[in-house]
DNA sequence: GTCAACATTTTTATCGAGAAAACCCCCTTT
DNA sequence: AAAGGGGGTTTTCTCGATAAAAATGTTGAC
């Protein structure tokens, strides 16, 4: 039921059956097949993964750890709701924290962060055509979002990388309830480019300012289409 | 066995076992009573705690998702272990997080907020004599805690909030293992009193660069003690 | 018609046991 | 001496069952 879309990240060489659940889950939230505020039974989700009761509760656990689902004590968990607020704060903390991490990549990025980057970016780039007919495919959100991680891979900041990378989840889930259907045409991949060719010169200001340009512009068409829907 | 400090907060109305599970060894591992890179076999903690074995592992997990366990798979879970660059990475990022709810409590808290903080401050004052005989009690760890987090209390953004308090746990847990001993003469008081009172003043500068100063310059004690003990 | 008390059903939280993986020690081989 | 291979032991992971709590439905009084 909730493999409707593109498909789940192919198990690592033995991952356990809770991972496999976690995984599945949060392929299904990041990706809308389980809207906002789906209440979230053991029992239903249990049967539909084929796991135990533990691991269901474990992986919800862990979902709950990067806020893609909520608890409340003895009555269960959900997905986590959207709301424009929540849209407007999160994005704002993930273009502070993004910049921040692109600054200290580029201050300390050597030649392989620079060749990631470039690889990461032709990766995704063959898929451009996707951006003109979607819905976009499990593989081009699997590039994108490796792309962004290339750009700031070089940061040595373990704490800022956590929160950033819960940030851009978060982010994603809001883009694909959204925008799952429409093609905006924008010039995402002309955005990219941009980000790339400033951070690969080192020019830190003006790669932060497309990538801060970029995440906005993302944010505000999700808002108005949030907005629109009610 | 790991009740040798203060104690543990007390349980909420109908907590549930999990909950307290959690709460006991979030206080034992912030205590120092589980030292860092401790082994935390399901079988010990189970027996050690009197619940059964899925409790632990949830609270474990929920541990992991704050950074203060590790876990990995197959192997296991045990205290997150301490660095002196994971020190600096944490304080940088506190820093950063710290001054920006406070800039933004200030401009939008109202009298409630600034009633908040000159109670909390007094609770914490009345406490003070403690600084000069230590080990603190769980009593002043406890509003020392609140104090700060009555500072920001105002601020709106929700997820900078919920990555401030994982970041205050974890410099609390440096600040404790380091210093739970020696009475260290800095005048902890007076930088409170100086922070709050430029809080209230609405100096937003001021109140920054002052609550700046306070989390670098223990950050500096404690990254001096663990320096000094290996 | 509204509300409260009680009974029933659904759902969560928790436990203990068992299968599977990792670990460890000792022995053999090169 | 180092590397590799069993075999037994420990530990993690996972399941299904059960107790406890919440949600839901029903009845009866006012």
């Amino acid at each position: 039921m909730f493999a409707k879309s593109a498909g789940t990240p192919p198990p690592g060489p033995q991952s356990t059956v809770t991972d496999q659940a976690y995984r599945k889950l949060r392929t299904a939230i990041l990706g809308g097949d389980l809207a906002p505020d789906t209440k979230l039974r053991i029992e239903h989700v249990k049967r539909e993964l084929g796991t135990g009761a533990s691991a269901v509760r474990e992986a919800l656990l862990r979902l709950s750890g990067e806020g893609l689902v909520q608890m409340q004590e003895r009555r269960g968990f959900f997905v986590s709701p959207i709301t424009l607020e929540d849209l407007w704060d999160l994005t704002e903390m993930r273009v502070d924290l993004e910049t921040k991490a692109l600054r200290m990549a580029i201050e300390v990025g050597d030649d392989t962060w620079e060749a990631g980057i470039v690889a990461a970016f032709h990766r995704l780039s063959l898929l451009d055509d996707q951006l003109k007919s979607p819905p976009l495919t499990f593989e081009w959100e699997e590039r994108h979002s490796a792309f962004h991680q290339a750009l700031v891979a070089a940061c040595r900041s373990n704490w800022l990388m956590r929160f950033r990378r819960i940030l851009f989840d978060q982010s994603e889930r809001y883009r694909r309830l959204s925008l799952s259907q429409q093609s905006v045409e924008r010039g995402v991949p002309a955005e990219h480019l941009g980000i790339m060719n400033a951070t690969i010169s080192r020019e830190a200001d003006a790669a932060c300012a497309q990538l801060k340009a970029h995440i906005l512009r993302t944010a505000e068409i999700v808002a108005e289409a949030i907005a629109s829907e009610r």
